[in-house]
DNA sequence: CTATATACGACCTTTGTGGTCGGATATAAA
DNA sequence: TTTATATCCGACCACAAAGGTCGTATATAG
C-alpha cells in the first residue's frame, strides 16, 4: 500500500537516536530497543543491513555496539531506507532491470518512474541531522523543494 | 517495499485505456483484462472500485462496459491510485488518525509527513492525459516539478 | 428468453513482513 | 582464562496482505 515498512521506520529511529549520541559514542542494538520499545533480535538485524551498506560501524564484545559512519548530515534518509529495503521502485511491474511479462505497451511506466525519481530526491533531501530535535531545517528544506 | 501494488497498476493501465476511447465509448473488463494479459475478474473488481469513487461510470448488459466519468486530464493518478489502494501514507506508524503506540517521542514522523506530501504532489500532477501515447507533456510538467 | 455485462461477497493460495530462536565469533573486564 | 556482553548470521514461524478465483445476483440489449 505504498508505505514504509516498520524496519526502515526502526532503522531511522535508530539511527537518529545514534545521531543524538556523538561523536561515535557507540550504542548497543538492546540499549536502543528498550528505548523505543522495539524488538531487540530485528533492531540487531537492521543494523547490521546498516553496517554491511557502510552507513553503520560496529564494535564486538563488551561496551561494544554501533556508531554512525559518517557525520548525521551526510547520511540521507534514502540512503537508510535503500540499505532495509533494498532498491525504490514505485512501479510493481519493474525490478532493477527485470521487464514485466504480461504486458509490453506498458506506457504507465514511464510517467510514473519520473514520480518514482521525485520520491527519491525527496528522500535525499532529507539528512539525519534533519530528523533531530535540535535541528528544524529539513522541513524548510524539504518545503522548499516542492 | 514501498511500491504500488499490482491492482494499482492494473488500473492505471485500464483507465489509460478508457481514455483513448474517449470520448465515452465504453469498454468491458474483459475485452481490456484479454489486451493486457490481466486476470479478467480481478480487473472488475477494480474497475468497480473506480466507479464506486466517482472516476469511472459504467453500463450494465450487453454492449455495456465502463467508461471515463471525467476527462482525462481532470483525472490523476493520484485520484486512481488512492480509490484502488485507500488513504496514502509513507509512514508505517500512522493511519489516518490512529497514532502508533510504542513510541511516544518519533521525530521520524514529521519529516516523513513532508516526503509524503511531495509524493502526493507528485502523483497528482500526472493526469490521464498525461499517460496517453499522444501525449508527452506529463513527463516535461513532473520534471520541470523537481 | 438468452447472452452479456456489472456488482459483490466469500474464499483460497501465495507472498512478504514482523518477529523469534539458536548458535558462532569477537572483545573487554574480572 | 573465564565470563559477560556484544555483534553476526542463518533458519524458522506466525500472521497479514496481496493476487487471484468462484458463485451468485442483477441489469439490459437484442
Amino acid at each position: 500500500m505504498l508505505k514504509l515498512s516498520k524496519k526502515a521506520d526502526y532503522g531511522l529511529i535508530a539511527v537518529r537516536h545514534l545521531a543524538e549520541r556523538l561523536p561515535s559514542a557507540s550504542c548497543s542494538a538492546n540499549e536502543i530497543a528498550r528505548t523505543y520499545g522495539i524488538p531487540a533480535e530485528l533492531l540487531a538485524k537492521i543494523l547490521q543491513k546498516l553496517v554491511r551498506n557502510g552507513l553503520l560501524v560496529s564494535q564486538h564484545g563488551t561496551n561494544g555496539g554501533y556508531a554512525l559512519a559518517k557525520l548525521p548530515s551526510e547520511i540521507t534518509a534514502f540512503e537508510v531506507i535503500r540499505a532495509i529495503e533494498g532498491p525504490l521502485f514505485i512501479t510493481s511491474c519493474v525490478t532493477d532491470r527485470r521487464e514485466c511479462g504480461q504486458m509490453t505497451k506498458c506506457t504507465v511506466r514511464e510517467p510514473l518512474r519520473k514520480v518514482n525519481e521525485t520520491l527519491v530526491k525527496a528522500l535525499s533531501a532529507v539528512t539525519i541531522s534533519n530528523l533531530t530535535a535540535e535541528d528544524g531545517t529539513g522541513l524548510v528544506q524539504i518545503g522548499g523543494s516542492l
